[in-house]
DNA sequence: CGCCAAGTGGACGGTGCTCTCCACTTACGA
DNA sequence: TCGTAAGTGGAGAGCACCGTCCACTTGGCG
């Protein structure tokens, strides 16, 4: 690949993230193509469709929550480990306009690989915070699917209102997490597939 | 008016309720014209843009929130008042899935008219649930809107699953609102302007 | 230095939407 | 029954977007 071209793919991919950051996923290609002061076929060259782009754009912010996970489980105190997963990831969600919208729109891309893993350490987790006694016995994995659709629907907000909102619905909701007095209704089993219509 | 075009212009707006709650407010009027068995120009004809379309066809779920206050206000149990306009107003929120996205659409029309109201009636509702001790006291009546956006990012699930995934978020943050240990995050002013772009 | 594959930009086709225009039809008062 | 204002449907204007095509430019190897 000449030396141009990859700084031109490097200057897109960079724009990119930083408008559907702001300005959520429907940016559109022209503008993203502008910004990065090359041509509509550039872009499309290095990024064969709308949906690859995004997918490369969020794959970094993935990773995240991938290793915040690893390093929660790690974590001595299995309570604070998983406050801390539940609470950065929901920044990430809160700071990042495009997260939830990327994070659905590449999950059949994702497949079991990605997918399973952090899943699974999400269930470990649990079942860690469990044993320990300071998370609720009737917690669900699923309940993180629920907090994440929850948290995404703060993003409508401008990013530091969000986050700021984020913050205190985190709060309310671990201190219900813990606790555990009252009844509660029923799980929901919310694969993130359904939730992609 | 003729007693046909009467007729139509009910069919329209029956037909627009159904539509709008079961796939949103991106249904295509031609759609909703098709389906209503009219032409579209019948339907700019009754309302002269989509978004007035819109906001004569949930009206009555508006209503239907500032119903659920004004009862809840003559609950002799404001605690029990105070969780019944959360738990039927995120009902409604869930079950029909234009509902958030024409809350905001309509809101600069709604204007201060309804909106007062409302607020101040919740606000009411607030105070009283924490004379009376069972809402904890840095409760904010923005935390409302709080609910509400989180409440309304559950609705991209299939609604029967909204509506379980909204029972179980409402219990977790009822409980939390209640028991009130710890130490939360400053409340954050989210009027719903500022949602609203 | 010169060649050419790799790289480029902007015009353009295709699609899907909102809303308008206008020639035609129909309810209903007189 | 008949005239007419009210009502109607469908074609299409206008717009925004995604993705393609193709004539042109340029980096960098030999």
């Amino acid at each position: 690949m000449r030396a141009d071209a990859r700084e031109n793919r490097a200057r897109v991919l960079a724009v990119a993230r930083e408008l559907f950051a702001q300005r959520g996923l429907d940016v559109p290609m022209a503008t993203i193509a502008r910004r990065a002061g090359v041509g509509v076929a550039t872009l499309y060259r290095r990024f064969p469709t709308k949906e690859a782009l995004v997918v490369e754009a969020f794959t970094e912010q993935f990773a995240l929550c991938q290793a915040a996970i690893d390093e929660a489980l790690i974590d001595p105190d299995p309570w604070r480990g998983f406050c801390t997963v539940i609470e950065k990831v929901c920044v990430l969600q809160a700071s990042d306009r495009g997260f939830t919208a990327a994070f659905v729109a590449s999950f059949p891309d994702l497949h079991t690989e990605v997918r399973d893993r952090t899943w699974h350490g999400f269930a470990a987790l649990v079942q860690r915070a469990k044993d320990s006694g300071s998370l609720r016995a009737d917690f669900s994995p699923h309940d993180l699917t629920l907090v994440l659709m929850a948290n995404g629907g703060l993003a409508s907000a401008p990013v530091e209102v969000a986050v700021a909102a984020s913050q205190r619905l985190v709060a309310y909701l671990l201190e219900a997490f813990r606790s555990g007095t009252d009844q509660l209704p029923p799980a929901v089993p919310l694969s993130l597939d359904l939730v992609l219509r």
